[in-house]
DNA sequence: CCTCCGCGTGCTAACGTTAGCACTGCCTGG
DNA sequence: CCAGGCAGTGCTAACGTTAGCACGCGGAGG
């Protein structure tokens, strides 16, 4: 690899010249940076980041640590991420945790090691103790879920307003005979949605007995197909499924398309989240919408200022609107179509 | 941020010894040892990659180029490559072109700076010449797309025989008005495809204006919507269809369920690529299926390998099989169900 | 004529880590 | 009893870049 220093032996100059000809430092004559640029680019020089970084240099990468790129919502958000840093000159670092704590600490404990400048990260249920000793060492922003130890930069969604709003459409036409499908209560996530989806039953009157939860992984779309099973081959059939999370909401299409359930006339199904695809499932996927870009958006911003203003920036957090439900054909009162 | 120092200082020994200690060399005493991983833990302390990286180390960092994490295709790849990475001790860094030579230069000169150890990497159409020369200094891997000036290091999918076969089927079947929509010949895969789709016309006797060709950029869903309309509302409109990428096949489909035609019935059509969702799509869509996890294990391990081991390694290139056709409900012959 | 100043450049140290070499005791074999 | 070796540790230089300080030179002002 070219050094400052080769360049400078070519030109017979000091090595603090190429460096503050490079920086185009006031103090270096126009002749002299023309002829150090003009070799730079020659010799195919690229400067040596570490080396920087060591003299105080912050880096310019960026970690994103979710658990599964597969799922469109987070790609979505790396998408709208990478774009917005590399505009700032930022790159990104990609890591998954496959909500797996031990490999969210291995993770982290590298990012560490790199010397990231930020991180933004979707915690796993419970992060090791010391994975919050190195969150807490860089600049760090949570995604979705939320765990206090972790502190409250938070960039969320209010999920318990989006499944009370998913479950109270399904209340308002007539079910009484509801189960959610969605993640583990150990999730922050999870525990908000379930209480949305608790929430709309008893706002809407219904016995405690009207609603079913089944949770599990919610990254794992056979998840999703074995639960809408087992349901399926209940006696005491739900009516209608809410669902909790894009995984299994995919899951479970795929389940009720190979079964052929007729929906809505046998059962009534809101997803989670708005994929390609959805709109086109049976007919049409009555689902939560869910406001990725504006969050992706949101986190780089906020991220960037974070790097780029000196004092420990501290809003509380902020919470973006709750989903907006999208009403198609998948829904509609129970035992057939028409209200 | 602790470093080896102040490890050293509070221990009262020499910096070198820390090193040493946390290197686990054998001529340090096993109490030493001891207590320098004790403070360092208490400390919190974690080794700056940086400095390691300027003795002549070298990163542990991998970067993979892609047009758009958000095509399914390419989130599939960088999970697997992740996870294979992650167990190697390696970290993944995320580059997106969104196809444009300009945006790819920059984050090739980012990544270049952070002497990243190797770069996989979906080159635009027509890379720029100082594009080549950073790949050229840096193990690299084409991914799918294969440009001459970049090596023949390259992994990639027999395009040719996918489309071939694809349209093969379209014309076993009857067809003689088949469009083709799929990205530019300047791309690589682009002109693989198309021609895939020439030959299999050919073989098939059919006269030179069977066959129809709508190019544009591949990676645009609204693209790939405005063309089926554009083909639609021709008086001679081709009974099929086949595509070539995976953005424009959902685009293609939204379209189709939008404006209410009929498949197989009034169009039959295959598709690009297998996605959740595409098996229930209508009747179930017919479509070239990727060999997504073999190619990018196969990326991750020669990688590897490559990283590993001394010599220059140089297998020229892997080409993968060329995608199964998965038959289903959407294509049958021309005007209606039933052969 | 001398001093002072500013321009352009060079020297040197420093960042954190590692590896080569040197040093100090102590133990063993001749 | 002495030489040599070894275990355990310290000193120092080096990686590439940058910033503070110093230096030389020429011109302007006293």
């Amino acid at each position: 690899m070219i050094t400052t220093r080769d360049i400078a032996e070519r030109l017979g100059i000091s090595v603090s010249t190429v460096g503050r000809a490079l920086a185009d430092d006031s103090r270096i004559s126009e002749e002299t940076k023309f002829r150090v640029r003009q070799a730079a680019a020659e010799m195919g020089y690229v400067a040596n980041r570490a080396a920087r970084m060591m003299r105080g240099a912050s880096s310019n990468v960026v970690a994103l640590v979710i658990p599964d790129i597969r799922n469109s919502f987070y790609s979505a958000i790396a998408h709208e991420l990478s774009k917005n840093m590399e505009a700032q000159g930022y790159q990104l670092m990609l890591s998954e945790t496959d909500d797996d704590r031990m490999v969210e600490l291995r993770h982290l404990r590298e990012l560490s090691a790199n010397r990231v400048a930020g991180i933004i990260i979707v915690p796993t249920a419970r992060p090791h103790s010391d994975s919050v000793k190195l969150l807490r060492a860089v600049p760090h922003l949570q995604l979705l879920r939320r765990h206090p130890s972790l502190g409250s930069q938070w960039f969320g969604v209010d999920d318990h307003e989006a499944l009370r709003r998913a479950t109270a459409h399904l209340v308002a036409q007539g079910h009484t005979r509801i189960a959610y499908v969605g993640g583990p209560v150990e999730l922050p996530t999870g525990a908000e949605r379930l209480r949305g989806f608790r929430s709309a039953l008893q706002e809407g009157g219904l016995p405690d007995d009207a609603g079913r939860a089944e949770l599990g992984p919610p990254a794992s779309l056979a998840h999703g197909r074995e639960t809408v099973r087992r349901l399926l081959e209940d006696p005491r059939a739900p009516t209608a499924l809410v669902l909790g999370s894009i995984q299994l909401t995919l899951g479970v299409l795929e389940e009720l398309s190979q079964q052929g359930v007729k929906v809505p006339e046998e059962l009534s199904v809101v997803g989670f989240g708005d994929e390609p695809g959805f709109s086109w499932w049976g007919p049409g996927l009555t689902t939560v919408g869910l406001p990725i870009e504006e969050m992706a958006t949101g986190c780089a911003l906020w991220l960037m200022r974070r790097l780029t203003t000196k004092p420990s920036n501290d809003g509380p957090y902020t919470s973006v609107s709750p989903g907006s439900l999208v009403v198609r054909g998948s829904t509609a009162p129970p035992g057939g179509r028409q209200a």
